[in-house]
DNA sequence: GCCGTTTTCGGCCCGACTGTTTTCAGTCG
């Protein structure tokens, strides 16, 4: 069982403990040890096994014992107790929007549904409104509750929302009486994939901007609407949610609506041990039951007011920026102007759909000084793999293109496949006619993970090789990542001196950017690739300039931040 | 259940919205 699957069960734990009548904080507890296992940046069998795992921040005695039961049995005994007890669908209709622990326990109770499917029967058939604590609405409710959902459930791509929400911003933006208007949420925090989009609003006539804004063409129905917030879903099948508020209140809104809820609960308790409060309404010194407020002109200064450098939001996840902030050793980001060039770039030699030249324009035009082109070798037959005779070919133009075009700079490379064996799909000679070598799998994803440590850590050790690619395979939304050791693989880059890829292709945005601290400990670079598969995909890198910030890695971190020549040199050829 | 140089007990972020209630519980962000 790896650690997102226990960071599952602990999630459903907490909702079997939330069911059960438990005490909401003991609910809470295994929601924090959750997200604890969830974005855990070590091994968690090593952490086991040096009696680690209690250090780890919100698991204590007990939780630990039973993630070690997960890791061995793939269970634990208070588990299978309250299993038995409550049935595995109750636990699905918590997902319906709405419905909490203690409706779903009531309709259990007293109408014996167990399922979404028996919630929405019971609905149909009237058997909800008579209910104590029921009626004709909320049973309404529930119904269309249960029919949104399986239409607008899920989260989506970040490039995807990212686009709709700048239209709707600039929309937000020309309502007459608004005076500012800025993204929040996950969206702000640039998380690989978000559930919706959160705006923030302020104006000095709240009530008329809001009827207003809901006559905006793009929304399809209104599904919440109070006097300071709104959330409302769109014709393209997403979520929105905006907070009006006045422009005092503006950057205490904005900080709170950015979050994220980790971030904000630690902040806020913080405040707290400092008699201070912090609400979406402002900064407040406590004096007894008074609330004073301590005006903040923007984050900044309320992070100031806390005894805290600048959190910039792409970090705000509550994964040690605070303590770091404390300590003013918070890294200063990578930022799109850093890079000089990128690598990873596929042209019609293999599987992209621009030629070489249009590749490297494309790039020149994106800013960039340099473009390395790595196509996929023979192996890769699914994608048109590039026999020796293409590469020599490939070579002869680029040396061509180089003479011909100015400003730019192509560099000769390959994505070469790395075979089951863990050896590459050329040999050496061929491998050495590269400027750089980038190695990745394409096939055979489902050895062990033992198995897939190996095969990567073999390819890795080859001296041609310089980049590892996407390290798991992983496709968001729609393919798993396969089973491979990532600390393992970090500590083998490290020991070979080879670069991990942050793949910006938004469906991989990988390797995960919650390694980046790790590698950044070991000393591994990175760099951040756009794969691109067309001219326009070049800009890919844009929007991995917000995950590789997430990651916290700096310009010193990054090697396409060197120019071409530190480049080669990094890489010895 | 977790946590702690103010504490090993007694806290655990704070507020909006909805529907039900007759003053608030449940759910969510
Ligand atoms: N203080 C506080 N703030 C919260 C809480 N829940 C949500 N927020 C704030 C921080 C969140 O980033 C913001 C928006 O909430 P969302 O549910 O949309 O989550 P977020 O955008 O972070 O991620 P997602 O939408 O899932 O991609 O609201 C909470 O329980 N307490
Ligand atoms: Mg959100
Ligand atoms: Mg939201
Ligand atoms: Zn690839």
């Amino acid at each position: 069982m790896n650690k997102h699957q226990i960071a599952h069960i602990l999630e459903e734990m907490a909702d079997l403990l939330e069911i059960s009548g438990e005490n909401p904080f003991k609910v809470r507890a295994y929601q924090n040890a959750a997200r604890s296992i969830d974005s855990l940046s070590e091994d968690l069998e090593e952490l086991i096994q040096n009696n680690q795992l209690i250090e780890v921040k919100g698991i204590g005695k007990n939780i630990a014992a039973h993630v070690q039961d997960l890791l061995e049995t793939d269970t634990f005994p208070e588990y299978e107790k309250l299993k038995k007890t409550i049935p595995a669908g109750l636990l699905e209709c918590l997902k319906i929007p709405g419905m909490g622990a203690k409706k779903a326990k009531l309709l259990w109770k007293k109408l014996g549904v167990t399922s979404i499917e028996e919630v929405e029967r019971a609905c149909q058939e009237g058997k909800v409104e008579s209910l104590q604590g029921f009626g004709k609405k909320s049973q309404e409710k529930i119904f269309q509750s249960i029919e949104r959902s399986r239409k607008y459930e899920g989260r989506h791509l970040f490039p995807t929302v990212h686009e709709v929400a700048k239209h709707l911003l600039s929309d937000l933006r020309q309502i007459s009486g608004v005076l500012r208007a800025e993204l929040a949420g996950s969206l702000r925090r640039h998380t690989e994939t978000v559930k919706d989009i959160d705006i923030v609003v302020s104006s000095a006539s709240i009530p008329n901007v809001i009827k207003v804004f809901l006559q905006l063409p793009q929304i399809d129905q209104v599904t919440n609407k109070g006097t300071t917030k709104v959330s409302v879903i769109l014709h393209r099948g997403i979520n929105v949610d905006v907070r009006f508020v006045s422009e005092k209140e503006f950057p205490s809104a904005w900080h709170h609506f950015t979050g994220s809820k980790a971030h904000n609960v630690a902040l806020r308790s913080r405040a707290k041990d400092r008699d201070m409060k912090i609400s979406e309404y402002g900064l407040f010194h406590m004096k007894g039951k008074r609330a004073v407020p301590v005006p903040c002109k923007d984050e900044e200064v309320l992070y100031k007011k806390l005894g805290l450098d600048f959190i910039p939001p792409e970090l705000r996840e509550e994964m040690g920026e605070i303590e770091a902030a404390e300590k003013h050793e918070l890294p200063v980001l990578i930022e799109r102007a850093d890079l000089k060039g990128c690598l990873h770039v596929h042209t019609t030699y293999s599987d992209g759909r621009g030629t070489l030249e249009e590749m490297a324009l494309a790039a020149k035009a994106c800013g960039l000084s340099y473009i390395g082109i790595s196509d996929h070798s023979k192996a890769a037959h699914y994608a048109g793999g590039m026999q020796i005779a293409d590469v020599r070919r490939q070579s002869a133009e680029i040396d061509e293109l180089n003479a011909k075009l100015k400003g730019i700079r192509i560099l000769k490379g390959i994505e070469v496949d790395i075979l089951a064996d863990g050896s590459l799909d050329y040999d050496d000679d061929v491998l050495a006619s590269f400027e750089f070598v980038i190695a990745s799998i394409h096939s055979r994803f489902s050895l062990s993970e033992s198995e897939m440590t190996k095969r990567i850590c073999t390819a890795l050790a080859h001296p041609l090789v310089n980049i590892l690619a996407h390290p798991t395979g992983r496709l968001l939304l729609s393919r798993e990542p396969y089973q491979v050791n990532i600390p393992e693989v970090i500590a083998c880059a490290a020991e070979y001196g080879k670069v991990i890829e942050l793949n910006c292709n938004p469906r991989r945005f990988e390797i995960d950017w919650r390694w980046g601290p790790l590698m950044k400990e070991k000393g591994v670079k990175t760099v951040l690739s756009p794969d691109a598969h067309g001219p326009e995909q070049i800009a890919n890198v844009d929007y991995g300039i917000g995950i590789g910030r997430k990651a916290w890695f700096e310009k010193k971190d990054v090697v396409n931040c060197l120019t071409v020549a530190q480049l080669l040199k990094h890489f010895s050829r």
